[in-house]
DNA sequence: AATGAATGAGATTTCATTCAT
DNA sequence: CATGAATGAAATCTCATTCAT
C-alpha cells in the first residue's frame, strides 16, 4: 500500500500540527504588528519573530494581508464569546462583570487586540467588520439597561445612546493606555475593584451627595 | 537677475511664500496620512494631494519622516495654547470650558490630530513627545482640581489620578469616533451642551439621587 | 510664474523623450524575450539589456506582462499596415508581392515577431488577439483568390481553405527557421526570387509537366 | 523487511512498477507543460497532475529540467522509429505514407510533441538535439528523392534543399495548428486523403495544367 | 524653486529542491 | 518509496530620495 493513504490518526496529527504552527505564526505576527503597525512590519520581521523562513509564512497564509485579517479574527473570537455570555445587563453586578471580563480578554489577547486597533484606526473594512460591530453590540446592551432604569425612575432621563457612549468611553480611558503599553495590566485582584469603581463612578459621579 | 539682491521687503515676501507653501503641503499631507496612516502613504500621494511634484517636497522638508513630525508639531500648537489659557481649573464652568475648547481644537486640526494619533499608536517617540506630555498636563490640571475638591469635602475621596483618567476617558469616548471619522463633529451650538453633559455626568453620575 | 506650467514646446519634447525611451525598452525586451521566452526572462535581464535600472521599467510599464503585450502590439502594427496595402490578391504578381512584403516585415521586427510567436504558442489570449486574427485575414485573401481562379477554370477545384493553409504553410516553412534564428534572412535581392519560387511551386508544383 | 532480499521476479516487478510510474509522471508533465510552457509550469502543478507529492517527483527525476528532457526523448522515440521504417522514399506512395505516418505519431504523442516544440523554440540545446536532427534526417530523405527525380527528368531542376523545405513547410502548415490545439486532429480516415492531397499539391501545384 | 524620470535598496511573493517523518 | 512542510534564493514590484533640466 503506498504511503499516500494516511491513517485517520496520522491525518489528525498532521492537522493539529498545522493548526499549531498557524497559531504560532499568528501570535508572533501579532506581537510585531502590535509594536510597529501593519505596514511598517515586514514579512521578514514576522518570519524572524515566528522563527521560520520567510517562505514558510506563505505555506500558511496566502499573503501578508491575510495574516492581518487572521489576527483580527483571532482577536474577535473571545469578544464574541464574552458578549454571548454577558447576556442581559440587569444590575450593578452585571455591569461590573462586563467590565471585569473585558480586562480578562485584554490580558488573553493583548497583542492581537493592539494590532487590531492599530489597523482599525486607518482601515475602514477592518473597523467595520471587527470593531464597530462588536462595539455596537456592547452599546446596545448598555442602552437597553439605561433605558429600563430610566423608565423605572432609577436613572436620570439622559439620552441612552449618549450614556452608553460615556460608559464605553470611561472604560476605554482605562484600557487604551494598557493596550498601548504605557500602563500595566491590573492584576486579577485589582480588576474587580477597578470595575466596581468604574461602575460606581458612572452611576453616582465623583461629587459627594449633598443631602 | 540673481536672487541675492533682494530688498528687505522682497525677502519677507519670499519667506512668507515659503511658509505658505509649507503649510499647504502639510495640510495636504495630514489629510492623506490621516486616511491611510504614515507608512501606507507614499510621497507621490502627498505630492499629488498638495498638487506639486514629488521632488518639490524635498525643497521644503528633508525627508518624509520630517513631514510627519511637522504635522505632529502643527497639531500640537493649539493644544499648547489652549492649555495655557485654561490655566487653573476652578469650578464646573472651567471644566466645561476645557472640554468645549477641546472640541474647537479638534475641528480646527482634525486631519492633523488624526494623523498624529495614528502614528502615536505605534511610534513611541511621537507618543512621548506629542501626546503623553500633553495628556499628562491635562491630567495634572484635573488631578489638582479633584484633590482640592476632595480636600474641602465636595468630592468623594477617590484616587485623583484615577478620577482624572476617567474624566479624560469619558471625553475620549466622545472624541475618538469623531477623529476616526465615524461620527460627525457636533455643531458649535451642540458643543456647550455636550460639554455640560459630560461634566455633570462626571460630577453626579447617571443615577438619580436617592433623597 | 512657477515652473509647473510647461511651455507647449517643452511638453512635446518631454513626450517625445518618453516615447523614445519606451521604444528602447521594448526593443531591448523583445531581444531578450525572443532569446529565452517570456517566463524565463527576468526583469533584471530586460533592464540590463535596456541599460536602465529595474525600477525604471516600472515608470514605463505597470508590469512585466504589460511589456509583453506592448511587444505583441508593436509586432502587430506593420502586419496590419501591410495587409491593408495588400488589398485584393489578383494575380501571380500580387501573390509574390505579399510574400516578399512578409520578408520585409520579418526583417524590420524580427525580435518582436519571435517574442510574439513564442508566447502565442502557449498563451491563448495572445494567440487569438495577435496571431489568429492576422492569419485569418491572410487566409481569407488567399481563399478568395483561389476561389476566383477555380471559378474561371484556372485553378484545380480543391477546397480553398485547404489551399490557403498550404500556401501559408509553405511560406511558414521558409520563415519559421529564420524567425527561430537557425537560418539567415535572405538578402533583399534574394527575396524576390524566393517569393517567385514559392508562388510558382504553389501554382505548378515540383513535377515537370508531362506534355 | 529490507528490500534487498528480492527474488529476480520481485526485482523485475519493482522495475516495471518504477518504469510505469515514471511514464505516468512524464505523461502528466507533458500535458501541463504543453499547456503553459516549461518555465511557467511549477513542480507542484506537475505533481498535482500526476497525483503524487512534489517530493515524489525527485525520486524519479533528479530535477525539473530532467523531466523536460525525458519528455523530449519520449517524443523523439516514435519519430526515430518511423524514420527507420520509412527507409528510402521512392515514389508518390512512399511520400504519402511518410506524411500519413506523421499524423499518427502526432496523435500518439500530442502533448509530448507540443511540449517539445515549445521549448525548442527558445532552447537551443533542445532544438539541436531533438528537433533539428530529426528534421534534417527527413530533409535528407526528401532531398535525395527530389534529386533522383530531377536527374531522370521527372522533377523540375530546383534546388533540392529548397524543395525539401517547402515540402516540410507544407506539412508544417497542416500540423502546427493541430499541435497548437486550434485545429482538431483529422480522423484516421481523413489522414490518407489529406496526405494524398499534400503530395499531389507538392507535385503538381494548384494550377490546372494548360495543355 | 519646480519638475518628474532614474535609481536601487528593500518589500512581498514564488518555487525548485531538500529532508524528517 | 511517499509525503509535504520548510527552506532560501531569486523573482517581481514599490517607493523614498536624488538630480539633470
Amino acid at each position: 500500500m503506498p504511503a499516500r493513504n494516511l491513517t485517520a490518526k496520522g491525518k489528525q496529527r498532521r492537522e493539529r500540527r498545522i493548526a499549531r504552527r498557524k497559531r504560532e505564526i499568528l501570535a508572533a505576527a501579532a506581537h510585531v504588528i502590535a509594536e510597529k503597525g501593519y505596514s511598517s512590519t515586514t514579512t521578514k520581521e514576522i518570519a524572524d519573530a515566528a522563527d521560520v523562513a520567510e517562505g514558510t509564512l506563505y505555506n500558511y497564509f496566502p499573503s501578508k494581508r491575510e495574516i492581518l485579517l487572521s489576527i483580527a479574527t483571532e482577536a474577535d473570537v473571545p469578544m464574541e464569546r464574552a458578549l454571548q455570555e454577558a447576556g442581559k445587563l440587569e444590575n450593578r453586578e452585571a455591569m461590573i462583570a462586563l467590565f471585569e471580563g473585558a480586562f480578562d480578554i485584554t490580558e488573553a489577547r493583548l497583542p492581537f487586540l493592539r494590532a487590531l486597533l492599530t489597523e482599525a484606526w486607518t482601515d475602514d473594512g477592518i473597523l467595520r467588520e471587527f470593531v464597530t460591530a462588536r462595539l455596537r453590540h456592547v452599546a446596545q446592551l448598555l442602552q437597553a439597561f439605561i433605558s429600563e432604569r430610566a423608565a423605572d425612575g432609577a436613572f436620570r432621563p439622559i439620552d441612552p445612546a449618549l450614556g452608553a457612549r460615556m460608559a464605553m468611553g470611561t472604560f476605554g480611558g482605562m484600557i487604551l493606555p494598557i493596550l498601548r503599553g504605557v500602563e500595566p495590566l491590573p492584576s486579577p485582584e485589582e480588576r474587580h475593584a477597578l470595575a466596581e469603581l468604574i461602575v460606581d463612578m458612572l452611576l453616582d459621579g465623583i461629587r459627594v451627595r449633598q443631602e
